[in-house]
DNA sequence: CGGTTTGGTCAACCACGTTGACTATCTTAC
DNA sequence: GTAAGATAGTCAACGTGGTTGACCAAACCG
Protein backbone atom coordinates (compact mmCIF):
# COMPACT_ATOMS: atom_id res chain seq x y z
CA UNK A 1 0.00 0.00 0.00
CA UNK A 2 0.89 3.53 -0.66
CA UNK A 3 1.64 5.65 2.43
CA UNK A 4 2.49 8.67 3.83
CA UNK A 5 5.59 7.95 4.38
CA UNK A 6 5.67 6.23 0.69
CA UNK A 7 3.47 8.46 -0.95
CA UNK A 8 2.72 6.78 -4.84
CA UNK A 9 4.02 10.28 -6.32
CA UNK A 10 7.42 9.05 -5.35
CA UNK A 11 8.20 6.24 -8.32
CA UNK A 12 7.70 8.21 -10.51
CA UNK A 13 9.93 11.32 -9.98
CA UNK A 14 12.61 8.61 -8.61
CA UNK A 15 12.31 6.54 -11.87
CA UNK A 16 12.67 9.95 -13.69
CA UNK A 17 15.68 11.24 -11.44
CA UNK A 18 17.28 7.90 -12.09
CA UNK A 19 17.05 8.34 -15.70
CA UNK A 20 18.47 11.89 -15.54
CA UNK A 21 21.19 11.49 -13.36
CA UNK A 22 22.10 8.19 -15.59
CA UNK A 23 21.99 10.18 -18.77
CA UNK A 24 23.53 13.72 -17.17
CA UNK A 25 26.30 11.74 -16.12
CA UNK A 26 26.71 10.01 -19.90
CA UNK A 27 26.65 13.83 -21.65
CA UNK A 28 29.31 14.86 -19.25
CA UNK A 29 31.58 12.78 -19.88
CA UNK A 30 30.46 12.48 -23.34
CA UNK A 31 31.38 15.94 -23.61
CA UNK A 32 35.02 15.38 -21.75
CA UNK A 33 35.72 13.06 -25.02
CA UNK A 34 34.68 15.41 -28.30
CA UNK A 35 31.34 14.82 -28.61
CA UNK A 36 30.14 17.78 -26.48
CA UNK A 37 27.28 18.81 -28.87
CA UNK A 38 25.10 15.35 -28.22
CA UNK A 39 22.52 15.77 -26.66
CA UNK A 40 20.15 12.95 -24.58
CA UNK A 41 18.03 12.22 -27.83
CA UNK A 42 20.92 11.84 -29.92
CA UNK A 43 21.82 8.76 -28.49
CA UNK A 44 18.15 6.66 -28.95
CA UNK A 45 18.26 8.25 -32.79
CA UNK A 46 21.92 6.40 -33.18
CA UNK A 47 20.79 3.45 -31.47
CA UNK A 48 17.88 3.00 -33.89
CA UNK A 49 20.03 4.11 -36.79
CA UNK A 50 22.31 1.07 -36.46
CA UNK A 51 25.29 -0.48 -37.90
CA UNK A 52 23.24 -1.30 -41.21
CA UNK A 53 21.64 2.18 -41.46
CA UNK A 54 18.03 2.84 -42.02
CA UNK A 55 15.63 5.14 -43.84
CA UNK A 56 13.43 8.00 -42.25
CA UNK A 57 10.32 6.34 -42.47
CA UNK A 58 11.59 3.25 -40.50
CA UNK A 59 13.40 5.44 -38.05
CA UNK A 60 10.19 7.33 -36.81
CA UNK A 61 8.40 3.79 -36.62
CA UNK A 62 11.34 2.71 -34.67
CA UNK A 63 11.41 5.78 -32.44
CA UNK A 64 7.56 5.97 -32.01
CA UNK A 65 7.09 9.72 -33.31
CA UNK A 66 6.55 10.88 -37.02
CA UNK A 67 8.57 10.53 -40.18
CA UNK A 68 8.59 14.30 -40.33
CA UNK A 69 9.97 14.48 -36.86
CA UNK A 70 12.45 11.40 -37.50
CA UNK A 71 13.59 13.53 -41.00
CA UNK A 72 14.07 17.16 -38.75
CA UNK A 73 16.44 15.06 -36.15
CA UNK A 74 18.40 13.71 -39.00
CA UNK A 75 18.92 16.52 -40.30
CA UNK A 76 20.49 18.04 -37.04
CA UNK A 77 22.36 14.71 -36.61
CA UNK A 78 23.77 15.11 -40.04
CA UNK A 79 24.71 18.85 -39.73
CA UNK A 80 26.35 17.51 -36.81
CA UNK A 81 28.76 14.82 -38.77
CA UNK A 82 26.96 11.83 -36.86
CA UNK A 83 24.57 10.83 -39.87
CA UNK A 84 25.00 10.99 -43.46
CA UNK A 85 22.24 10.66 -46.24
CA UNK A 86 23.32 8.24 -49.36
CA UNK A 87 20.68 7.47 -52.02
CA UNK A 88 19.25 3.43 -52.33
CA UNK A 89 20.59 2.41 -55.48
CA UNK A 90 17.38 -0.07 -55.56
CA UNK A 91 15.06 2.74 -54.84
CA UNK A 92 14.73 6.73 -56.12
CA UNK A 93 12.17 7.45 -53.33
CA UNK A 94 14.05 6.21 -50.67
CA UNK A 95 17.34 7.68 -48.81
CA UNK A 96 19.79 5.51 -46.94
CA UNK A 97 20.34 7.34 -43.04
CA UNK A 98 24.31 5.94 -42.20
CA UNK A 99 26.40 6.75 -39.26
CA UNK A 100 29.71 8.21 -39.94
CA UNK A 101 33.06 7.53 -38.63
CA UNK A 102 31.97 10.15 -35.46
CA UNK A 103 28.60 8.48 -35.20
CA UNK A 104 30.47 5.27 -34.87
CA UNK A 105 32.56 6.97 -32.18
CA UNK A 106 29.43 8.13 -30.25
CA UNK A 107 27.70 5.41 -30.20
CA UNK A 108 30.83 3.45 -28.91
CA UNK A 109 31.72 5.31 -25.90
CA UNK A 110 28.36 5.52 -24.80
CA UNK A 111 28.10 1.98 -24.74
CA UNK A 112 31.29 2.06 -22.56
CA UNK A 113 30.17 5.02 -20.40
CA UNK A 114 27.12 3.58 -19.83
CA UNK A 115 28.74 0.08 -18.98
CA UNK A 116 30.76 2.03 -16.51
CA UNK A 117 27.99 3.72 -14.82
CA UNK A 118 26.07 0.85 -14.41
CA UNK A 119 28.91 -0.94 -12.45
CA UNK A 120 29.01 2.09 -10.57
CA UNK A 121 25.06 1.19 -9.66
CA UNK A 122 25.94 -2.33 -9.00
CA UNK A 123 29.29 -0.99 -6.67
CA UNK A 124 27.19 1.05 -4.51
CA UNK A 125 23.45 -1.05 -4.39
CA UNK A 126 25.06 -4.56 -5.21
CA UNK A 127 24.92 -6.21 -8.30
CA UNK A 128 21.83 -8.42 -7.55
CA UNK A 129 19.83 -4.84 -6.48
CA UNK A 130 20.94 -3.14 -9.71
CA UNK A 131 19.79 -6.65 -11.77
CA UNK A 132 16.44 -6.76 -9.51
CA UNK A 133 15.40 -3.11 -10.42
CA UNK A 134 15.70 -4.11 -14.31
CA UNK A 135 13.92 -7.34 -14.31
CA UNK A 136 11.38 -5.88 -11.89
CA UNK A 137 10.79 -2.92 -14.37
CA UNK A 138 11.38 -5.76 -17.70
CA UNK A 139 8.19 -6.92 -15.96
CA UNK A 140 5.96 -3.64 -15.46
CA UNK A 141 6.80 -1.97 -18.94
CA UNK A 142 4.27 -2.72 -21.69
CA UNK A 143 6.34 -4.25 -24.74
CA UNK A 144 5.66 -1.72 -26.53
CA UNK A 145 7.20 1.25 -24.65
CA UNK A 146 10.58 0.28 -25.77
CA UNK A 147 11.38 -2.10 -28.00
CA UNK A 148 14.97 -3.44 -26.72
CA UNK A 149 15.33 -5.76 -29.79
CA UNK A 150 16.05 -3.09 -32.38
CA UNK A 151 18.30 -3.92 -34.96
CA UNK A 152 21.52 -1.83 -33.56
CA UNK A 153 21.32 -1.62 -30.00
CA UNK A 154 24.34 -3.83 -29.24
CA UNK A 155 26.47 -2.52 -31.92
CA UNK A 156 28.92 0.14 -31.52
CA UNK B 1 29.49 -5.91 -14.08
CA UNK B 2 27.80 -4.97 -17.27
CA UNK B 3 27.96 -8.33 -19.37
CA UNK B 4 26.35 -8.79 -23.20
CA UNK B 5 22.72 -9.77 -22.01
CA UNK B 6 23.12 -6.84 -18.79
CA UNK B 7 23.98 -3.82 -20.85
CA UNK B 8 24.57 -0.88 -19.24
CA UNK B 9 22.20 1.37 -21.84
CA UNK B 10 19.55 -0.66 -20.69
CA UNK B 11 19.50 0.33 -17.34
CA UNK B 12 18.44 4.31 -18.41
CA UNK B 13 15.86 2.84 -20.96
CA UNK B 14 13.91 0.74 -17.99
CA UNK B 15 13.95 4.02 -15.60
CA UNK B 16 13.02 6.12 -18.61
CA UNK B 17 10.41 3.21 -19.61
CA UNK B 18 9.02 2.75 -16.25
CA UNK B 19 8.72 6.51 -15.63
CA UNK B 20 6.70 6.63 -19.17
CA UNK B 21 4.34 3.67 -18.33
CA UNK B 22 3.28 5.16 -14.90
CA UNK B 23 2.91 8.85 -16.45
CA UNK B 24 1.08 7.66 -19.44
CA UNK B 25 -1.37 5.54 -17.42
CA UNK B 26 -1.84 8.18 -15.01
CA UNK B 27 -2.92 10.62 -17.62
CA UNK B 28 -5.20 7.88 -19.37
CA UNK B 29 -7.22 8.22 -16.11
CA UNK B 30 -7.01 11.56 -15.24
CA UNK B 31 -8.53 12.03 -18.82
CA UNK B 32 -11.06 9.59 -17.69
CA UNK B 33 -12.02 11.96 -15.11
CA UNK B 34 -12.55 15.26 -16.79
CA UNK B 35 -8.55 16.04 -16.73
CA UNK B 36 -7.64 15.48 -20.50
CA UNK B 37 -5.71 18.37 -21.17
CA UNK B 38 -3.73 18.15 -18.32
CA UNK B 39 -0.19 17.00 -19.78
CA UNK B 40 3.01 15.65 -17.90
CA UNK B 41 4.48 18.60 -17.05
CA UNK B 42 1.50 20.23 -15.42
CA UNK B 43 1.42 17.79 -12.31
CA UNK B 44 5.03 19.20 -11.51
CA UNK B 45 4.16 22.53 -11.32
CA UNK B 46 0.94 22.27 -10.02
CA UNK B 47 2.94 20.09 -7.07
CA UNK B 48 5.81 23.05 -7.00
CA UNK B 49 3.03 25.24 -6.64
CA UNK B 50 1.47 23.93 -3.74
CA UNK B 51 -1.57 24.70 -1.45
CA UNK B 52 -0.21 28.08 -0.57
CA UNK B 53 0.75 29.82 -3.80
CA UNK B 54 3.98 31.22 -4.85
CA UNK B 55 5.32 33.72 -7.19
CA UNK B 56 6.86 32.64 -10.74
CA UNK B 57 10.53 33.11 -10.26
CA UNK B 58 10.17 30.88 -6.75
CA UNK B 59 8.86 28.62 -9.35
CA UNK B 60 11.82 28.24 -11.65
CA UNK B 61 13.96 27.59 -8.92
CA UNK B 62 11.78 25.05 -7.25
CA UNK B 63 11.53 23.49 -11.22
CA UNK B 64 14.91 24.26 -11.64
CA UNK B 65 14.46 26.17 -14.84
CA UNK B 66 13.88 30.23 -15.81
CA UNK B 67 11.62 32.35 -14.58
CA UNK B 68 10.66 32.66 -17.88
CA UNK B 69 9.76 29.53 -18.38
CA UNK B 70 8.37 29.04 -15.22
CA UNK B 71 6.05 31.78 -16.15
CA UNK B 72 5.00 30.48 -19.91
CA UNK B 73 3.58 27.73 -18.04
CA UNK B 74 1.85 29.26 -15.48
CA UNK B 75 0.26 31.13 -18.35
CA UNK B 76 -0.91 27.72 -20.16
CA UNK B 77 -2.22 26.74 -16.81
CA UNK B 78 -3.95 29.83 -16.03
CA UNK B 79 -5.40 29.56 -19.46
CA UNK B 80 -6.84 25.93 -18.95
CA UNK B 81 -8.07 26.98 -15.73
CA UNK B 82 -5.72 25.33 -13.54
CA UNK B 83 -4.14 28.16 -11.62
CA UNK B 84 -5.15 32.04 -11.56
CA UNK B 85 -2.57 35.11 -10.59
CA UNK B 86 -3.17 37.65 -8.13
CA UNK B 87 -1.59 40.77 -7.17
CA UNK B 88 0.61 40.48 -3.99
CA UNK B 89 -0.91 43.36 -1.47
CA UNK B 90 2.14 43.89 0.07
CA UNK B 91 4.54 43.61 -2.69
CA UNK B 92 3.72 45.67 -6.21
CA UNK B 93 6.08 43.73 -8.03
CA UNK B 94 4.60 40.20 -6.76
CA UNK B 95 1.79 38.07 -8.78
CA UNK B 96 0.63 35.32 -6.58
CA UNK B 97 0.04 32.29 -8.49
CA UNK B 98 -2.59 30.02 -6.91
CA UNK B 99 -4.67 26.71 -7.47
CA UNK B 100 -7.93 27.09 -8.32
CA UNK B 101 -10.61 24.67 -7.22
CA UNK B 102 -10.02 23.11 -10.25
CA UNK B 103 -6.50 22.65 -9.69
CA UNK B 104 -6.84 21.12 -6.58
CA UNK B 105 -9.21 18.71 -7.76
CA UNK B 106 -6.08 17.57 -10.72
CA UNK B 107 -3.35 17.61 -8.00
CA UNK B 108 -5.86 15.28 -5.63
CA UNK B 109 -6.38 12.77 -8.44
CA UNK B 110 -3.05 12.64 -9.41
CA UNK B 111 -2.24 11.84 -6.08
CA UNK B 112 -5.20 8.93 -5.74
CA UNK B 113 -4.20 7.46 -9.18
CA UNK B 114 -0.56 7.31 -8.10
CA UNK B 115 -1.00 5.42 -5.17
CA UNK B 116 -3.42 3.05 -6.87
CA UNK B 117 -0.57 2.31 -9.58
CA UNK B 118 1.83 1.99 -6.80
CA UNK B 119 -0.03 -0.56 -5.30
CA UNK B 120 -0.38 -2.60 -8.86
CA UNK B 121 3.37 -2.18 -8.71
CA UNK B 122 3.12 -3.64 -5.14
CA UNK B 123 0.64 -6.36 -6.10
CA UNK B 124 3.06 -7.45 -8.99
CA UNK B 125 6.35 -6.96 -7.82
CA UNK B 126 5.58 -7.79 -3.70
CA UNK B 127 5.48 -4.12 -1.52
CA UNK B 128 9.31 -5.14 -0.33
CA UNK B 129 10.37 -5.02 -4.22
CA UNK B 130 9.19 -1.53 -4.80
CA UNK B 131 10.17 -0.28 -1.55
CA UNK B 132 13.65 -1.50 -2.62
CA UNK B 133 13.75 0.40 -6.19
CA UNK B 134 12.57 3.52 -4.07
CA UNK B 135 15.40 2.95 -2.11
CA UNK B 136 17.78 2.20 -3.98
CA UNK B 137 17.29 4.93 -6.42
CA UNK B 138 17.22 7.62 -3.49
CA UNK B 139 20.70 6.53 -2.82
CA UNK B 140 21.97 6.72 -6.56
CA UNK B 141 20.35 9.85 -7.56
CA UNK B 142 22.04 13.45 -6.53
CA UNK B 143 19.82 15.56 -3.85
CA UNK B 144 19.67 18.46 -6.44
CA UNK B 145 18.44 16.70 -8.89
CA UNK B 146 14.77 16.71 -7.80
CA UNK B 147 13.48 18.09 -4.03
CA UNK B 148 10.92 16.02 -2.97
CA UNK B 149 11.04 17.64 0.03
CA UNK B 150 8.99 20.97 -1.63
CA UNK B 151 6.12 22.43 0.28
CA UNK B 152 3.44 21.28 -1.14
CA UNK B 153 4.50 17.85 -2.78
CA UNK B 154 2.25 16.41 -0.39
CA UNK B 155 -0.76 18.36 -0.34
CA UNK B 156 -3.72 17.62 -2.63
C1' DC C 1 17.98 60.34 -2.27
C1' DG C 2 20.51 57.36 -5.45
C1' DG C 3 22.15 52.77 -6.58
C1' DT C 4 21.30 47.96 -6.60
C1' DT C 5 18.55 43.95 -6.36
C1' DT C 6 14.30 41.63 -7.44
C1' DG C 7 9.79 40.31 -10.00
C1' DG C 8 7.62 40.21 -14.24
C1' DT C 9 7.31 40.64 -19.11
C1' DC C 10 8.57 40.97 -24.13
C1' DA C 11 11.12 39.30 -28.01
C1' DA C 12 13.93 36.24 -30.47
C1' DC C 13 15.46 31.88 -30.77
C1' DC C 14 16.18 26.53 -30.41
C1' DA C 15 14.87 21.51 -29.90
C1' DC C 16 11.49 18.35 -30.60
C1' DG C 17 7.14 17.06 -31.61
C1' DT C 18 2.59 17.36 -34.33
C1' DT C 19 -0.76 17.43 -38.76
C1' DG C 20 -1.76 18.40 -43.49
C1' DA C 21 -0.42 18.87 -48.17
C1' DC C 22 2.38 17.81 -51.93
C1' DT C 23 5.78 15.38 -55.27
C1' DA C 24 8.16 11.49 -56.88
C1' DT C 25 8.56 6.78 -57.17
C1' DC C 26 7.53 2.05 -56.74
C1' DT C 27 3.90 -1.68 -56.66
C1' DT C 28 -0.23 -3.87 -57.77
C1' DA C 29 -4.26 -5.10 -60.38
C1' DC C 30 -6.75 -5.21 -64.31
C1' DG D 1 0.85 -1.41 -70.26
C1' DT D 2 -1.36 1.62 -67.92
C1' DA D 3 -4.23 3.38 -64.19
C1' DA D 4 -4.70 3.30 -59.23
C1' DG D 5 -2.78 2.96 -54.86
C1' DA D 6 0.86 2.67 -51.43
C1' DT D 7 5.23 4.48 -49.82
C1' DA D 8 9.45 7.85 -49.12
C1' DG D 9 10.64 12.27 -48.46
C1' DT D 10 9.95 17.17 -47.89
C1' DC D 11 7.75 21.73 -46.87
C1' DA D 12 4.95 24.63 -44.11
C1' DA D 13 2.45 25.95 -40.09
C1' DC D 14 1.95 25.27 -35.53
C1' DG D 15 2.30 23.78 -30.28
C1' DT D 16 5.07 23.08 -26.15
C1' DG D 17 8.76 23.64 -23.21
C1' DG D 18 12.95 25.46 -22.80
C1' DT D 19 16.87 29.30 -23.44
C1' DT D 20 19.18 34.49 -23.39
C1' DG D 21 19.05 39.24 -23.43
C1' DA D 22 16.76 43.51 -22.63
C1' DC D 23 13.83 46.23 -20.16
C1' DC D 24 10.62 48.50 -16.58
C1' DA D 25 8.76 49.12 -12.13
C1' DA D 26 8.93 48.39 -7.45
C1' DA D 27 11.48 47.44 -3.29
C1' DC D 28 15.54 47.65 -0.50
C1' DC D 29 19.57 49.74 1.42
C1' DG D 30 23.63 52.65 2.23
Amino acid sequence: MATPDRPGFALPLLLLAGFRTLVDDLHAELARHGHPELRPAHGFVLQAVGPTGTTASDLGQRLGVSKQAAGKTVDRLVALGYLERVDDPADARRKLVRMTARGHDGLRRSAVVFDALRDRWAATLGADRVAAIEDDLRRMVPADVFRLDVPGWFGG
